[in-house]
DNA sequence: AGCCGTACAGCAAGCGCTTTCTATCACGTC
DNA sequence: GACGTGATAGAAAGCGCTTGCTGTACGGCT
């Protein structure tokens, strides 16, 4: 069978409960007895056994990580900012944790379900990203969870994402209104007045909340917006591409494609030059994120900047408790306006 | 405190063992019982404790899965189909795990590291992906960690890496030396003759196999290969920049360039804008993996493309034993050549 | 010399669940 | 009508570790 922490004991002649405390460097041993320990935890290849430690201590080294989908760079630069924050392999000495990456694909039954799962192996903490589902009772129910966990000891810390009332969770939210409104109104600098907009998925904060940013600017300039500028998609390359053609269906004298993120406005780029038009002669194309391909299109991606990497490592580090979570329990994390290439003045 | 089985227990006034046969389904119980076991742990709202349950059984949710860079799409998306395959929520009922995915970074240790803490834990299964680092000690050390996961019950799968000799681990293994030499071919064929090569790290699999099969397939047409043609980098898009401009300099009547994968051939195609070359007119481009931002490019990347969501499944399915493994325990996984804008015929 | 504080080490009681083995009960069966 | 049989339910023994509490020995103190 395998070791056990026994097999260890015996070995070293001393009790089961001093090699525990060796291992865990929580109370005194002497330098002797401690080396007799480390010989004999070596010598015979021992591992502790998680469950057993986690039950009998009752904490887990299990840190949840929630994403939508974690093909996307967007989610994936997040995570592992956090991962590397919350001190596995490579982080300071005793605290190694694993990191549990969990896929909701932006179901909220899934997320409902994993956030059960990570309060049943008793996680440390639980960090949550992306934007949230606008839905009444699925809030209530994630909220419901949240103050569980918070309850049971996890901490929680919400990333990338808007505070969720009555619970005790951390959030450090992207300011996705004012980079939507920031984004626009470059636009409407340069002299567009008839901008399309793909949006996101609906019922999604982070939709909604790009949204409203880009109409304040339009309303901020008066300029009176069409229903039909706005086509609401996935947030992927697909429906950008599908998205743009539907957009330039309905009103071929756009001058101008605001999209909901970067793979949205790579897509959008696609289906333009598809249409015989150019970037930005014909159309400017904007997207949001900045992720890293961005500012490989061509001509490059303007965009928003959102410090990924550094919000994730942020999480992370609050949710270790390494870190002074903001006053108030929420942050807002502001992004930053980059022109590019790919808007310029309108035609004509 | 927190509600345990004896409290759900006393509740529907059963023994303990009866919830949790209840819970896990394994032993038949009366309808009538199960009912009122299932209603006192909805009442209670009770959550099974992992840990304890864990330790009990001996067996545990977890599944590992090990990734270089989480942030890296090629990563992304073999865990997510990893994981979808796992059978988290959404998956059959009854096997609800959890994947726990490892950011190594690349570094042996931290892999290691993350081996150790997946056996700390138990987990029903791991799987390794991308290459690995080829480096005789560490290899070793990899493959007695992966002999004591077996033993220890932990099915272990490989997924684009190649077999782990003197182990019982599945391996499904992308033909990278095939790609590499079906990609080299196709530029041969256009008429290109002087080819630079831009690898990946040193002593990875991924990056020796694909360089290889470049090589495999200039021998093949009796081209004789300059040393000063290849340079090594890493696997992203600011290498293949910095390494384009250095193969310019270095010989600057290169009609090609093969990059490592699709985010180097993006930073090489950034390079040569910048240095005034038209993209394929006076060099072709050619990438590896067919990431999904790669048909974006412009012009779209001519590169192999590797069924990674294919194979995270499959790996995802053999991993949780619902799939039988390849005969020998060894599967290789052909890419196939996506020609598209970035190679031409070359100039003069 | 006698006492006590300090520094270690061990004992043993769980942590909350699973599972083997042992009742118990209601039926048919011969 | 005694007894085998199948279907359920419970008792209890752990799973391997942590930790509060209880020794024990040594050195310094008065």
């Amino acid at each position: 069978m395998t070791v056990t922490l026994a097999d260890v004991a015996a070995r070293a002649q001393v009790s089961p409960a001093t090699v525990s405390r060796v291992l865990n460097g929580n109370y005194p041993v002497a330098a002797s007895t401690r080396e007799r320990v480390l010989r004999a935890v070596d010598e015979l290849d021992y591992v502790l056994n998680g469950p057993a430690s986690a039950l009998a201590a009752a904490t887990s080294d299990l840190v949840g990580i929630l994403v939508n989908d974690i093909a996307d760079p967007f989610f994936g630069i997040m995570a592992g900012a956090i991962q590397s924050e919350i001190g596995g392999p490579g982080g300071r000495a005793g605290g190694e944790r694993l990191a549990v990456v969990c896929n909701t694909g932006g179901s909220p039954e899934r997320e409902l379900t994993y956030l059960t799962l990570l309060q049943r192996q008793r996680a440390a903490a639980v960090v949550l990203t992306g934007g949230a589902v606008e839905n009444a009772p699925h809030a209530a129910a994630v909220a419901a969870k949240l103050r569980k966990l918070g309850d049971a000891g996890t901490r929680v810390v919400l990333c990338g994402r808007p505070p969720a009332p009555d619970t005790e969770a951390i959030a450090l939210t992207f300011d996705n209104r004012g980079g939507g409104r920031e984004l626009t109104e470059h636009l409407i600098g340069l002299g567009h007045r008839r901008l399309g907009y793909i949006a996101g998925p609906e019922e999604r904060t982070t939709t909604r909340h790009r949204l409203e940013g880009h109409r304040d600017a339009l309303a901020a300039h008066g300029i009176e917006e069409d229903p039909r500028w706005t086509v609401y998609g996935r947030y992927d390359r697909r429906s950008g591409y599908e998205a743009t053609l539907e957009l330039l269906r309905r009103d071929p004298s756009l001058t101008a494609v605001v999209a909901a993120n970067d793979s949205v406005a790579l897509g959008a780029c696609a289906a333009l030059r598809d249409s015989g038009l150019r970037i930005p002669d014909d159309v400017s194309v904007a997207g949001f994120d900045d992720l890293p391909f961005s500012i490989d299109a061509v001509p490059a991606l303007t965009t928003v900047r959102l410090p990924l990497a550094e919000a994730g490592a942020r999480a992370g580090r609050i949710a270790m408790g390494r870190e002074e979570p903001p006053p108030g329990g929420i942050a807002t994390i502001r992004g930053e306006l980059m022109v590019r290439g790919s808007s310029g003045v309108p035609r004509g």
